[in-house]
RNA sequence: GCCCCCAUCGACUAGCGGCCCAGGUCACGGCCCUUUCAAGGCCGUAGCGCGGGUUCGAAUCCCGCUGGGGGCACCA
């Protein structure tokens, strides 16, 4: 029987990487086994609710490509069902009243335990378990009750979720007793840690898919480190596209132990995927993101500049401030052209001559000129760059004058030089 | 305080008793390439938390300790 899994996130902001992690093992999971992958809203507490959140949640998902089997359903949608079976419970001496809320029986001697999917078995001592409030005394249904209910009305086999969850699993396995049901599989995710070996939060840098997304990082990178986050193939191998994660994942070979997200590794492996796409790929893949941040920039351009940027920035995010001098004005600062206003004098009359302007002929010429002056090409082209692009660091000088045009060059040569004398 | 979980290089991990004086990747250091920055190539530094067992043999199994994390709500 194919299993059915959920991913149960509340509306109470955007989507935390912790989550999209969660998330993405319980779809690896869903798809893998050609189960379901159901999504639910757990918003039982109306009072923390986000109004944008659902939305935000589910555009984030689609960003990720972790899609979702059937309607998104929301957990107050079913408070009545919850309320009618804790009654029941009532009925059946398994529940008493308690100061108008209703409150499950746990038993106090013995053990509740389970054989957790990634830890193995879980034992945990029954004295510990309170009688939990099931429905409160205003009508609504706790998170610990209506979740388990939800997990039973849905059908879910298998409940992979955060190992915070490790000290609800008795309570809820009791529950799910009580009611008659049958009980799900569990498995108990490590968390995610930030640098200091802390909950990863705002502090250590990006923590929404949102963010991510905002700062360019490409989807199916982010999903391929996520996947290395407590999961493994072997002793070598780490790249994979989606296709290949969903063959090849398996809970057997998710770990228990929690893991440190790290920046570095993410946007190293982010680039690795901008540059393996193709020429062509890249250009849409960055257009896109351009268009979706909101930069109103010549698409032409954009493409035309996207092979000379695809070797050397590992985010999308780096592209304004990497060739944004392509669509705007320039102001290099006033060291970088220390002392060169000759030499960039030269230079613009020097390019004024070459015909046809492309970065072959603009090469040769300024090589040329670096020899009668008798400069190393590092000497020449510097302060060159910094009077074109504005910065020492840009996408490679001959294509970058190519792009920005005759005049354009020119003008910011002459600019520089003045500013330089 | 009580309960639960976790423990291999700085980080992610491979290792499920001999193939390991521990392998891969990121980061870090050096060299090469080079118009900057990247990318790339080569080399290198660095780890089984501690103590007891079990075994002919332990990173691998067991116990304890220590350390870290999570949970103990009419929050989710």
């Amino acid at each position: 029987m194919p299993p059915i899994v959920r991913f149960a996130p509340s509306p109470t902001g955007l989507l935390h990487i912790g989550g999209v992690h969660t998330a993405l093992f319980n779809w690896l999971y869903a798809r893998h086994e050609a189960g379901e992958f159901r999504l639910r809203i757990e918003n039982t507490d109306t009072s923390r609710e986000v109004a944008e959140a659902t939305e935000q949640i589910q555009e984030s998902l689609r960003w990720l490509g972790l899609d979702w089997d059937g309607p998104t359903t929301f957990q107050l949608d079913r408070m009545q069902r919850c309320k009618e079976e804790a009654r029941r419970l009532v009925d059946e001496g398994k529940a008493y009243e308690d100061v108008g809320a209703i409150r499950i029986r746990m038993p106090d001697e013995g053990s509740t335990g389970w054989d957790d999917l990634i830890r193995g078995r879980i034992e945990y001592p029954n004295e510990k378990l309170e009688d939990l409030v099931a429905v409160r005394a205003d009508g609504r249904p706790t998170y610990n009750f209506a979740s388990p209910v939800e997990d039973w009305l849905d059908g879910i086999t298998h409940v992979i979720r955060g190992e915070d969850h490790i000290s609800n699993t008795p309570k809820q396995i009791r529950i799910l007793q009580a009611l008659g049901a049958s009980l799900p599989r569990y498995g108990h995710l490590a968390n995610i840690l930030g640098p200091d070996g802390r909950k990863l939060s705002k502090r250590h840098g990006a923590v929404s898919a949102e963010e991510f997304r905002k700062q360019g990082y490409y989807a199916p990178a982010l999903l391929n480190y996520l996947a290395l986050l407590g999961w493994s193939y072997d002793d070598r191998r780490e790249l994979f596209t989606r296709e290949e994660l969903v063959e090849l994942f398996t809970l057997e070979r998710v770990g228990a132990s929690p893991a440190v997200f790290d920046y570095q590794k993410l946007t190293h492996l982010n680039g690795v995927y901008l540059r393996s796409l193709s020429p062509a790929e890249y250009a849409g893949v960055l257009a896109g993101y351009l268009r979706e941040q909101g930069y109103e920039w010549n698409e032409e351009l954009v493409r035309r500049a996207a092979p000379l940027v695809q070797e050397k920035i590992a985010t999308l995010g780096e592209f304004p401030s990497f060739a944004g001098f392509l669509f705007e004005p320039v102001e290099p600062a006033r060291e970088l052209l220390d002392g060169s206003a000759p030499l960039l004098s030269d230079a613009r009359e020097a390019l004024g001559g070459v015909d046809p302007f492309e970065a072959g002929q603009i090469e040769a010429t300024l090589r040329g000129l670096a020899e009668r002056l008798g400069l190393k090409p590092r000497q020449a082209f510097q302060p060159i760059r910094a009077a074109v692009t504005g910065s020492n660091v840009s996408p490679g000088l001959f294509e970058s004058i190519e792009l920005l045009g005759r005049e354009e060059t020119l003008a910011r040569l002459a600019r520089a030089a003045a500013a330089a004398a």
